[in-house]
DNA sequence: CAGACAAACCTAGGGGCCCTAGGTTTTCGC
DNA sequence: GCGAAAACCTAGGGCCCCTAGGTTTGTCTG
């Protein structure tokens, strides 16, 4: 009988898959193992475990997630990258609820070698927020708080923590808006602060 | 031979302190029922099954969670309650990972009617911000926006995608720092923004 | 104080999942 | 066509969730 013709790309698709239908807990080596028509002992010949399984998934996603932003904001700058950027991040987490979750998780160095989606996402991000004139290290703080505000962001709505989806675009339209006030009167460190403390 | 005297409260802690020790995920119904010195299938008398156990945890903890930070704006306002606020929910999230991890799952209604968490966690978190003088709607797009950008933070933080812990710590300080400029600077919503579209 | 009754806890067992060891079949390069 | 590597399988152990139904413990009551 012909061969299923797994791969260790092939299960790391599958699994981004099955991620947005059973959430990224639900991807499991039976369950992928059962949509390949395969028992679950084959798939470890591709993969060590699930723990990589998940990895290999989380990588996967993470570069799909990261191109369609770097898409969103080519040719753009300032608040127009801002927005078209947070925008994009949002779109992509409620299009694929569980391959965004799987963005979340860390994935070995080892299985990152010979990727670029690290290097991808810092030069997206730090490129988006270029028009905004920050230097070091506000531009790495200011980094981290927008990741922080879009990812609690999505996280809160996925869990069904806010009310309704209408409410929820505007809040987040507003909340984008400030984000751009925010980094235009973003307060800088020079004086009186220690670099290094 | 004595019997461990189980209830769904003791189950709730014990299963906190469980959660801090090996992750949310690591509550599970037989390492619990390992550390009470009994067998598994005796906590069902107490609980319907893994779901409502992880959320007794996670409603016990966020009891905990809001009443530490109630405690630490206490008497305070404005800038300060804010600054106060940050700290004691990234304090008790890095000191309860598992706890706080817990926080961020949904509960079903019925397990929240005669608890009051819910309503503190809102009198709380508004109470906060009074000094800004916001008003309906951008108080409530801006509380999201501060429970975002903090669990955000956290989650970041807790997932390892930040760098050298001190730095951490400054990039925190200067987070809330912007976010109190925010809300002086927040773009209010009365003019050309329609209220229901 | 004895019996009754309701908890609290147990044994037995089914099903699912992860993973290992070692065997068989297919495919592909020579 | 043949040998070897790769793909896949069977068998089985261990852990976990959960159910059904029995036994023990404590408490309440007459």
């Amino acid at each position: 009988m012909a061969r299923a013709g797994l791969t260790a790309e092939r299960l790391a698709v599958a699994g981004a898959e099955l991620a947005d239908e059973a959430g990224f807990d639900g991807v499991t080596v039976s369950e992928l193992a059962r949509r390949f028509g395969v028992k679950d002992a084959s798939l470890y010949s591709h993969v060590k475990n699930l723990r990589e399984l998940r990895q290999r998934v989380t990588l996967y996603a993470a570069g799909e997630f990261i191109d369609s932003i770097a898409a969103a904001i080519a040719g753009r700058a300032g608040k127009d990258a801002l927005v078209a950027f947070a925008d994009a991040y949002r779109a992509y987490a409620l299009a694929h609820p569980g391959r965004y979750a799987a963005t979340q998780h860390q994935v070995d160095p080892e299985l990152l070698v010979g990727t670029t989606v690290l290097a991808r996402t810092v030069d997206t991000t730090y490129g988006m927020l270029r028009a905004y004139g920050l230097t070091e290290p506000d531009l790495t703080d200011a980094v981290r708080l927008l990741r922080s505000t879009f990812h609690g962001y999505i996280a809160l709505e996925a869990e069904g923590g806010f009310g309704h989806p209408r409410e929820v675009q505007r809040s987040w339209d507003r909340g984008v808006q400030a984000l751009h006030v925010l980094l235009e009167h973003w307060p800088r460190s020079e004086e009186g602060e220690k670099d290094d403390d």
